[in-house]
DNA sequence: AAAGAAATTTAGACAAGACTAAAATAATTT
DNA sequence: AAATTATTTTAGTCTTGTCTAAATTTCTTT
């Protein structure tokens, strides 16, 4: 069994990797909220179990089998925060909260009931994808709503969940993962991008608008 | 916020306080899988927290506040128990061992929902009663099996949620909480007592018996 | 290319919670 | 009542994972 700290430094691990390419202690300190120098310290820790590799002063990477484990818990992290949406009725600014939790203790047999239930989902409340039980992950294609173009209809993929803020906003005007609505324009100087979404225009800010991942609707 | 060692004593100290009376350091010893070193040590930090009060060499007691926190956690174990087991399916002999394990992660929003899903129940799937938020429990009078005369119609109240083997035999013959049955014999010599469920006969060892809690029956 | 700034690592300390071995107290037997 | 046995506590150690302060290394700037 692998302790919750070793857990969350492999998850951390896995998301900067994907989301910044290269994985510095500061990244992770900053993440995990927790020093520089007790990062260096489990560093040291993962490595000697080859779960990462590690070259000083240059960063960390992930073994196969330590993105096995990382790929686990994001697993179960997504799972459970789509059962709790589905079947209790926790929103979904929320849920993540909760996952955070219940990550560690979900049993293999309770994975599975869980999973079943959903109905074998891919994707998370937030439109993440659900990585499968063989540890591998289907990544849909898309862009940053910040990115596009006026005039293009889009549909929603995947909003981070990182802040239950943006969330609830989110949620109050109707945009979920799925959701199809059009770039009406970008304002400049670092604006806010207009959407048209059920009828309505909504103002949403640049910075929010590059945690909202879209793809463009055909026609 | 409390570790879970913490909530592990004090659920602890109230099962061995409920079920013998005096709380000695080996019995939390033996109960924890811990030496009895460790207890004396953990003790010593709950009195301190004004949980408990210790008398040396004389045994422990909840305070009302440690009790309080105890009735939480305990609450959380059979509530999550029934919710495993109506919601996902989980066998009644699988339950205890993921609820010592969600009962720790369990926030207060998510035990209102469940609680609510369940319909407020009163009693977890082995037939043990569910502690009320404000920390009050209804205990219901009731007998081991191992003492009850031949010729008594007797409803099964609660069974010890302690042994899964047990569980999966008396599952097996049907033998539940609310089941009725009739004593037909005790055999001596610390014998096997024989009951009749549903038309047949069945054996249950009188070290079984003492685990197994019934009421009669009225008529 | 050298100086200063930023990031990383080392060194050493600390808290929680477990352990073993030994000492102290309580209980039981003779 | 003394001796033996059992239980509990004390003393000291270990592991995990955190921290701060100081020393290194790398990056950036000039």
């Amino acid at each position: 069994m692998l302790s919750q700290s070793i857990e969350d430094y492999l998850k951390a691990i896995y998301e900067v990797e994907t989301s910044e390419g290269k994985v510095s202690t500061s990244a992770l300190s900053e993440k995990l909220c927790v020093s520089p120098a007790s990062v260096t310290n489990m560093v040291k820790k993962l490595s000697e179990r080859k779960l990462i590799t590690h070259k000083r002063y240059q960063g960390v990477k992930l073994t196969p089998a330590g993105r096995k484990i990382a790929l686990e818990i994001i697993r179960h992290h997504r799972l459970v925060e789509l059962y709790l949406k589905e079947a209790l009725g926790v929103p979904w600014d929320k849920v993540h909260q909760e996952a955070e939790k219940w990550e560690h203790v979900l049993s293999e047999d309770l994975e599975d009931r869980i999973d079943k239930f959903l109905g074998y989902p891919v994707t998370d409340p937030h439109g993440s994808p659900i990585p499968r039980r063989d540890g591998t992950m289907i990544v849909r294609q898309c862009d940053a709503l910040a990115d596009m173009e006026p005039d293009t209809l889009v549909k929603v993929v995947e909003v981070s969940d990182h802040d239950p803020e943006l969330l609830r906003y989110l949620g109050g005007i109707g945009l979920y993962p799925e959701t199809e609505m059009t770039v009406i324009s970008q304002q400049p100087f670092q604006g806010p991008i207009i959407v048209e979404l059920t009828g309505k225009e909504y103002s949403i800010g640049r910075n929010a608008a590059k945690y909202i991942m879209v793809e463009k609707a055909r026609n």
